[in-house]
DNA sequence: CCTGTTTTTTAGATTAACCTAAATTTATTA
DNA sequence: TAATAAATTTAGGTTAATCTAAAAAACAGG
């Protein structure tokens, strides 16, 4: 895998992230656009990129990633996503707080580092916004979610997302200590209201009602 | 504080270091060696840094580090041990595997980023390599260090080095869990053999022998 | 299907961080 | 102390990443 400047890996990372958005093709405006650049500069680098392979270009139109592309592209992203969750869970930062230092953290350049602090962080599958994390390949394995009230006793699962975002519901979760790549163990469930005894990181166990089972999204591992 | 580049920031510590190992005066040919560029270049860039105030030069005569320099480079050096505890502490990684990643890290700009790293590791006063770390104010507080066995009953107390560094003694500290910036709070002395027990790190209670504790050099807080 | 608008590229500059080669200053030592 | 050697600076050039302005191509509405 290649090595890019600073300045290549963040306009590959925004390439990416615009043609598995919109179909395909990226426009020269568009990458300026989220980069804060010049359509010009954009045609510079656009030139340096295909030179280097990862993207394919046709003159005035538009640009596509390579397969090769696509792997540094996820490989950037991964590292983004695991600082991200490393922010958040470790170091107590707000999910909205996160993203500018991860843009500058996901440049540092370590084979080990990053499989280091995938460990560290307990393999996490989601990010604190609720984005898959690519494996050391760039495969997102994005799973069907499921809702935590329908899976059976004993399953293992990570919460990746909630239906219910009110305040309330956040805060009740955040009592708990549950948050986005907590790790769910379901105990017990209660035939009676529908309620669940669950672990929750390996360490904490709780009672939570049906009501707040029916809103949690979680991935089975 | 001023916002430096990247080069510039190496620049600035390494004129820090070579200032504070000799004598004030540093030499563009030092400088050179250090960063492995050619003197021309570091003639380039002594120019940049005087004009932003953060060195002193007189042609042919060198450079002298200022104050606001000095504050600049040791809050880069502050970044770069605290993310060297981090990468052993945390990531497992081994004293000597972690410089090269640390000097990629130190540029990562965050205002809140550094102290919440700080507290993560429990204000940590040493890196791995028993250098001490400077505070958000730049200061080293370089306390005196002590050896642990004359240190009383109660005292609380962080490992800095070690007077014996054999591998055998090394090995012994790695069972019981300690490592330089354990730290370790004094539960009892035993008058007959001059053993101690101690609790390492707030959990591990441990008995280690006169010898042992003779061995080990320990700043007070 | 022509023509005005938008998009994209090209041309020409700038700035940061390097370099080599040559000039200049300082240091050494015969 | 004079000349040789070493250190430092200057001159001139390169590459990466950006910009503005102008040219060229593509698009779109009548
Ligand atoms: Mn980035
Ligand atoms: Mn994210
Ligand atoms: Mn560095
Ligand atoms: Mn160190």
């Amino acid at each position: 895998m290649q090595e890019l400047s600073l300045a290549e890996e963040n306009y590959l990372k925004t390439i990416y992230h615009l043609s598995s958005a919109g179909q395909q093709q990226v426009s020269t405006n568009a990458i300026a656009q989220r980069l804060n650049t010049k359509p010009a500069s954009v045609s510079d680098m656009i030139n340096k990129l295909a030179d280097k392979g990862v993207i394919t270009h046709v003159k005035y139109q538009g640009v596509n990633i390579t397969e090769e592309g696509k792997k540094i592209a996820l490989h950037i992203i991964r590292k983004h996503r695991l600082w991200e969750v490393f922010l958040v869970n470790k170091l107590k930062f707000h999910w909205d707080e996160v993203h500018e230092i991860a843009e500058q953290l996901e440049h540092v350049k370590s084979p080990l580092l990053i499989s280091r602090l995938d460990k560290f962080l307990d393999y996490p599958k989601y990010d604190p916004h609720g984005d898959p994390i690519p494996d050391e390949d760039g495969v997102i394995s994005l799973k069907p979610r499921s809702i935590l009230s329908e899976l059976e006793i004993g399953t293992t699962c990570q919460l990746v997302s909630m239906k219910d975002t009110g305040d309330v519901f956040l805060n009740y979760l955040d009592k708990l200590g549950m948050k986005i790549g907590s790790k769910i163990r379901i105990l017990d469930k209660i035939e009676y209201d529908g309620s669940m005894e669950i672990e929750i990181d390996h360490e904490k166990k709780v009672n939570i009602s049906r009501q707040a089972a029916d809103n949690l999204l979680v991935i089975t591992e």
